[in-house]
DNA sequence: GATGAATGAGGTTTCATTCAT
DNA sequence: AATGAATGAAACCTCATTCAT
C-alpha cells in the first residue's frame, strides 16, 4: 500500500492537535490550569501521555495554544469586519454579538476568566489579549465620543468592565443568571 | 522558673496567627491558591513550616481563616446597620462606601476574584459568601424598586455585575484603572 | 518505532508488580508497616519512589495486595479440597501443612502477626482473614466433635490458639524454636 | 509557708511518673507504639509536651519504665516464691495465676503482644523479658519431667506457646474468648 | 517543675516530563 | 507517531524533641 500522503498526515496531525486541546480546554476551565494534570487530558483525549508531547512540548505551550484557538472567533470579530458602530441598533447588536461568542464557548471563557488573576502565566495572558482588548475598548470609545459623552475614556473603560462582571457572572451562575434581562438593561443604560 | 501566663500565651498565639494570615493572604492573592505553598507561606510569616500547623491544621482551614477575616468590613457594612438606601446621594455614597472597603485591602479582593472560579474550593466559597451576596443583591433591589424601575431584580444582577467588573478591572490594572472616573460613570447611568 | 506491544507491557507490569510486593512483604515484616516507608521499600524494589505509585496507589492498597498474595497458599488449602478430618493421620497431615505453609513463607506470618495487634489496620485485617479463620476453626471443630469430645468448641478454640503461639514462637525465635518436636507434641496431645 | 519537704517532693514526682507511664500505657496498647504520639500522652496525662521530658528522657525511655512497671506482678510470682509445682493441682493453679495476671492488665499484654514482633524495639524487649521467659519455661519444664515426660524441654516449650496463643487470643478477641472453657481444656490435656 | 511555641527531618503522595521500545 | 514505565522535585503534613520564659 502506499504510503500517506504529506497532505494526509498533516491532516491526521490537524485532528489530533484539536482533540486535544478540546480536552485541555474542557479540562483547564472545569478544574484549573494548575489542577489539570497532562495524565488527564491525555486520558480525556484518549492519547497517551506520551504522545501529547509529540504535539505540544509543554503543559505551557498547551495551555497557549488552547488560548490562541479560543480567542479566534472574537479576533475575526475585530479583524474581518473594520468596526464602527453607528446606531444605537448596531451598538446592540455588537454588545449582543460578544455574549454571543461567550454563549458558544463557555468553557474558554471559564478558563479566561480563571487566568484573569493567575500571576503565574500573566505574562503569556497579556501578549495573547492585549491586542484585541485594545481593539474592543476603541470600538466603545468611538462610539460614545460621537453620542457626545464628555468622558468617553471611562464610559468605555465601565463598560468594559460591565460586559466582565456580566460575562463572569453568566460563567459562575450558568442557567441561574438572568442574561436576557440584564443584557437589556445594558442597552437601555448604554446606548 | 515559671511559665509563660496564660495571657502572654493567648497574646503570642494571636499575634502568630495575624502574621501567618497576613503572609498566607499576601501569597495566596499575588500567586494563587494553590501555587502558595505552605513552605513560602511560612518563610514569608519567619515561621517553620511545622509551627504553622500549630496555628492552622491545614491550607484549607488556613485559607477558610483568611477568607472570614477578610470579609469582616464587609459583613460589618451589612450586619451593623440595617441598609435601606433613601436617596441617590445615600446610594453613592453606599457604591463609594463598597470600593473603599476594596481600596482598602485589595490584596484580599483579588484573592475573591482568583478564586470565584476555581471549582476546587467552590463549596468553602459558598458557604462563606453567598449569605453577603444575598443581603447584598436585596439592598440595590429594594432601591431600584423604589426608584419605579419595572425590572429591579435584572437591574440589581447587572449593579452587582458592574461592582464585580469594575473591581476585577481595578485589581487587575491596579493603578491604571480610572476608577474615579468610572465610579462617577456608575453613579450618573444607575442613581 | 512501534511501542511495546499490549502482552510486554503487561509482563513488565506483573514482574514489577511481584517485586515490589516481595520488597514491601519484606520490609513490613522486619520492621512493620507503619516504620516500613514507601522511600525504603522502592529502594528495596530499585524503583523510584513515584513508580511505586504507578503500582499502588497507596501504602494501604500495597499492603492489601501483599496480604491478599501471602495469604494464598493457606487459602487454596481449604478451598480446593473440601477439608474433612477422618482420621488421626488426616488430623496430622493437616496441622503439618499448616506449618509448611508457615515454614515457607515466614516473612508473611511475620508479618502477619505483627498486625494481628494493630487496630490502624485492623478493618482491612478482618475483611482479609476472618472468612479462612472461620473455615479453619470448623475444620477442628468437625474433627474433636466426631472424636467425641464433649465440648469441641472449646477444643478446636485451643487447637487455634496453640496454633497461633506456636507459629508466633518459630517466628519470634526462628531457628532456636524447636519446631518439631513440639509439633510431635502436638499431635500426641490432641490427636 | 514552708517548702515542700524532700519526701514531699519525691512523692509527688513519683505520682507523676505513674499518671505519665498509665496515659502511656494506655495509647501504647490501644493505637501502638508508633502511632501513640508523645502529644497525646501528654493530653492523656494533663501534662504539658514539655513537661513530659522532665520525667522521661525520651519516647523510648518511657517504653521501657511502661515495660519494667508492667512485668512486675509477673516477676513477683516467680523471685518472691520459688516455684516448684509439686501436683496436678498446683499446676492447675499456677496456670490460672498466669492467666489472672493477663486478666488484670489486659492493656499491659496488648502491648506486650504488639511489641513481640517488632524489630524496632526487639533488643529492649529481649533485656527485659528474657530473665522471666527463662524461669517460666523452667518451671514447667521439671514439672513435666518429673510427671515422666521423656522429651520435657518440648512439652514446656509447647505449653509456653499455648500460654502465648490463648493470652494473644484472648487479647484480640476480647469478651469473645471463652477463656474459662479453653483453660480447662488446657488443664485436662497437660496436667 | 511547668508551659507550649518552635524546629526540621522525614513521611506519603502527585505530576510534568523523559525515554526505551 | 505511539506507548506507558520511569524519574525526581516538590507538595502537604507529622512528630520527637528543644527552649525561652
Amino acid at each position: 500500500m502506499s504510503p500517506r500522503t504529506i497532505n494526509q498526515n498533516k491532516e491526521i496531525r490537524q485532528k489530533m492537535k484539536r482533540t486535544i486541546m478540546d480536552s485541555a480546554l474542557l479540562l483547564f476551565s472545569e478544574v484549573g490550569y494548575i489542577t489539570a494534570t497532562m495524565q488527564k487530558i491525555a486520558k480525556e483525549a484518549n492519547v497517551s501521555k506520551g504522545n501529547l508531547y509529540n504535539y505540544f512540548e509543554s503543559k505551557e505551550t498547551l495551555l497557549k495554544n488552547v488560548l490562541q484557538y479560543g480567542i479566534k472567533p472574537f479576533s475575526e470579530l475585530y479583524t474581518n469586519n473594520q468596526i464602527e458602530l453607528q446606531s444605537e441598533d448596531e451598538f446592540e447588536q455588537f454588545v449582543r454579538a460578544n455574549f454571543e461568542i461567550i454563549k458558544e464557548n463557555k468553557q474558554f471563557w471559564k478558563l479566561y476568566y480563571s487566568l484573569l488573576t493567575q500571576t503565574k502565566v500573566q505574562p503569556l495572558f497579556q501578549e495573547l489579549f492585549s491586542p484585541f482588548l485594545e481593539q474592543y475598548m476603541s470600538v466603545f470609545q468611538s462610539y460614545f465620543y460621537k453620542k457626545g459623552d464628555e468622558n468617553p475614556e471611562a464610559t468605555a473603560m465601565l463598560m468594559g468592565s460591565v460586559m466582565d462582571g456580566v460575562s463572569l457572572g453568566f460563567i459562575v451562575m450558568e442557567e441561574n443568571y438572568p442574561l436576557e434581562d440584564v443584557l437589556k438593561k445594558i442597552i437601555e443604560k448604554f446606548k
